[in-house]
DNA sequence: AGCACGCCGACT
DNA sequence: GTCGGCGTGCTC
């Protein structure tokens, strides 16, 4: 009887590839197990063994990827050391759109793939049952004996509110600690009952309340509603201004979508902070979207999770990591205010969700539409180019007029010393409280000064981790880091000096445009919006009650006051300081405050009151103020096509950035220096750098940029790929890739 | 990301 | 003489 010899070679072991929610740089190998083998097709989702732990991941394919965006193909391991899958996990597979959808996005980004799955899986791995859940109900009768206390007869009280409650959610109620409900229910007061279902998402109904619209505006939502019925991919620009109906028109392709049984998903930039937009979806679709954002609580995610992933979410409106939600069948991608930049997600991946949303709107084969009052330039180069379509909406909703807006030189009418707003500016705002409207002070800067310094040696307060002044908060009585979480309270001597109340605060924050606001119309009611000052979504829906209720006069904000609000009685807006944006090298920086401000601008004068916007500057001259007072924020952005197209600056060309980090500055200088060295060289091709960043340090640690140019025909990816390969990183360095930078500190 | 292995300081 | 700091390196 022959024996199996060990020389003999074995038959191939069938092998799965398995991602796992880890920073590798490739799926690893695995054994399938004959039992498992037929279930372990890609996208299941199973447990294996690594080292001596157990982690859960998804089988994964090769999926065929653009082919300058392909990485190396790993080597193959031997057979001998593959461990065997433990499990298939009970849970749908994800869906293969997804899974071409992260492979996508790792290779556009050069993040590990596994990092990207991690963004997909996480909600999953939160937590494993979704079956029913028990809680408490008050037993019919108190046993007899029991000692009453205020904190349990609250508890009690929450529950003739409402019962059954979780553990957890009758705490809360209650205002109570676990512990007062452990006592109670081993007092017997409390009985153990199942919760019921959760309720699931209702389904949105697509001719609850149709809007009426008329020119433009039909015209554009036709196109909309065709392009949805279509089934396949196509990307296009809906422009128009404040008030011109965007969302109405945007919402009847989602309606399109919904009628055809297709899931739709609404990218908005800051989710928590858009309950008139919900208000707005209910009105058209009786019921609320299933919603998406960081804040969501581990329960709802679950939920929702599951909802999108068995179809039973018609709608998601979500922030930018909605994106990697398993849609069984999503059939529109809308991403409203596509030019805003809270679309780039900066750490960790560093992906653009409005440029993600268009490569999962391609490969689901489904319209995507980018809406925006003041499109980015590179969208409007898109539909200069014919890649995307073009819906214009050319006025506001109505017959209300734009605001005008008037720039304050305030080198000719300057403030006193030690205050801001100058007397123009203070007259118009007078007269409209007067009259009985409301009038805002916009100030993009949280705080009461952005800079102190010792009056008797010069000595400036800054952040001991990172480049960057400290920020006195005068309520909060200390100055602390907009970059950090450092914080320290303000000192009653200079620290370098020594001299006494000597600390002098340089420059206005919101705080102390307060304050001068209030000494200035002391019979104003005013509220004061930040994000540091305002509370959750609850608190902010709450003062934007106040405001419409007409309980507040002037309202004093930073950009938070700018983002898609309706504030009817609102006619005067005052920007206290609209150069802020434009100092510092950044290439957008005109772009941006542009639409920063004219998004603050079209806060003014919605319904029949006309609208003034006010604009004190150092220098009106400046093209960015010009446009805002032409209202040709077209020309603008010509002209600044203009400037960028012969350097090949985006969306002329592509930029990546390489952030070289460490602890040790001479390490990180190192580093740079080498990479600098292997930078690559080719026609098309330019790197600048290596440099200081401007934010030369961070959190601790001090970085060096370096940039890598290429014209627009030349994918940066393989060129990263290979240059950083060149490169030794030193001990403690981190380099970090951005593709398509946003922020260039 | 974890978790192990591996070389240099203050303790029973 | 050991316990332990976290620096580097590996996990199919």
């Amino acid at each position: 009887m022959a024996q199996t010899s060990l020389l003999e070679p074995q038959p191939p072991r069938k092998r799965v590839a398995v991602l796992l929610p880890l920073p590798f740089p490739c799926p690893l190998d695995y054994a399938a197990p004959p039992a498992l083998a037929d279930s372990l097709r890609p996208g299941a989702i199973v447990s294996v063994p690594l080292g001596g732990r157990c982690e859960t991941g998804v089988v994964w394919d090769q999926t065929p990827l653009p082919s300058d965006l392909t990485p190396p193909p790993p080597p193959e391991i031997a057979d001998s050391r593959l461990r065997a899958v433990s499990a298939l996990v009970d849970a749908p597979p994800m869906p293969e759109m997804l899974r071409r959808f992260i492979d996508w996005v790792a290779a556009y980004t050069l993040a590990p793939p596994g990092m990207v799955l991690a963004m997909a899986l996480r909600p999953h791995l939160l937590g494993t049952q979704a079956g029913p859940r028990s809680g408490w109900a008050a037993a019919p009768t108190l046993p007899e004996g029991m000692r009453m206390t205020p904190a349990r007869r609250s508890v009690l009280a929450a529950l003739e509110e409402e019962s059954p409650l979780s553990g957890a959610e009758l705490a809360r109620r209650a205002g109570v600690g676990a512990a007062v409900i452990r006592g109670l229910a081993d007092a017997g007061a409390l009985l153990a009952a199942l919760l019921g279902p959760i309720a699931p998402f209702a389904a949105p109904n697509p001719d609850h309340n149709p809007p009426v619209l008329s020119g433009a505006q039909d015209v554009a939502a036709t196109a909309l509603r065709a392009l949805t019925r279509e089934h396949r991919f196509s990307a296009t620009l809906l422009e128009g201004v404040t008030g011109s109906g965007k969302t109405e028109i945007y919402l009847e392709a989602v309606a399109e979508c919904i009628a055809a049984g297709r899931q739709a998903l609404v990218l908005l930039p800051e989710i928590a902070l858009s309950a008139q937009w919900m208000e707005r979806f209910a009105r058209r679709f009786d019921v609320t979207p299933a919603t998406w954002h960081s804040e969501i609580g581990q329960r709802a995610r679950r939920l929702t999770w599951n909802a999108v992933g068995d179809g039973s979410a018609g709608v998601v409106v979500g922030a930018r990591s909605a994106l990697f939600l398993p849609f069984r069948d999503l059939g529109l991608i809308i991403v409203d205010e596509e030019h805003e930049t809270t679309f780039k997600q900066e750490e960790g991946v560093t992906y653009n969700a409005r440029d993600m949303a268009v490569v999962r709107a391609r490969l689901a084969n489904a319209p995507v539409v980018l809406a925006s009052a003041t499109p980015s330039l590179e969208t409007l180069n898109n539909v200069e180019t014919g890649r995307y379509g073009h819906l214009v909406l050319p006025s506001r909703h109505g017959g209300a007029a734009m605001p005008t807006t008037r720039l304050i030189d305030m080198r000719m009418a300057p403030p006193p010393r030690g205050r801001f707003l100058s007397p123009a500016l203070i007259d118009e705002i007078g007269s409209t409280l007067a009259r009985g409207e409301q009038a805002m002070l916009f100030l993009n800067r949280r705080g009461y000064a952005p800079l102190t310094l010792c009056r008797a040696c010069g000595q400036r307060m800054e952040c001991p981790h990172c480049t960057s002044w400290l920020v006195e908060h005068r309520k909060r009585k200390i100055l602390c880091c907009h970059h950090c979480d450092y914080r320290q309270p303000i000192p009653e001597t200079c620290p370098q000096c020594g001299a006494e109340h000597s600390l002098t605060a340089i420059g206005p924050g919101i705080e102390r445009i307060t304050e001068e606001a209030e000494e200035t119309f002391p019979d104003a009611r005013v509220l004061v919006m930040a994000s540091d000052t305002v509370g959750g979504p609850a608190a902010i829906a709450e003062a934007v009650e106040r405001i419409a209720q007409r309980a507040i006069d002037l309202i004093i904000g930073t950009q938070i006051v700018a983002k898609g609000w309706h504030f009817p009685h609102l006619t005067t807006v005052g920007v206290v300081d609209a150069d802020l944006g434009l100092g510092g090298a950044d290439l957008r920086a005109g772009e941006r405050t542009i639409q920063l401000l004219h998004q603050v601008a079209g806060r003014a004068g919605r319904a029949e009151a006309p609208g003034r916007v006010l604009l004190q500057s150092y220098a009106p001259e400046h093209p960015v103020m010009e446009a805002l007072v032409s209202g040709d924020f077209r020309t603008f952005m010509e002209e600044e096509a203009r400037q960028r197209q012969p350097g090949f600056w985006p969306p002329f060309g592509r930029l990546a950035a390489l952030i070289v980090s460490s602890e040790n500055p001479e390490a990180a200088q190192d580093t740079a220096r080498r990479l600098g060295r292997a930078a690559p060289e080719a026609p098309g091709v330019e790197v600048l750098g290596p440099a200081p960043a401007p934010l030369g340090l961070l959190r601790g640690r001090h970085r060096h940029r370096l940039l890598l140019r290429t014209r627009r025909a030349i994918a940066v990816q393989p060129i990263l790929r290979q240059w950083l390969a060149e490169v030794k990183v030193g001990a403690g360095v981190r380099v970090d890739v951005d593709v398509d930078p946003v922020s260039f500190l």
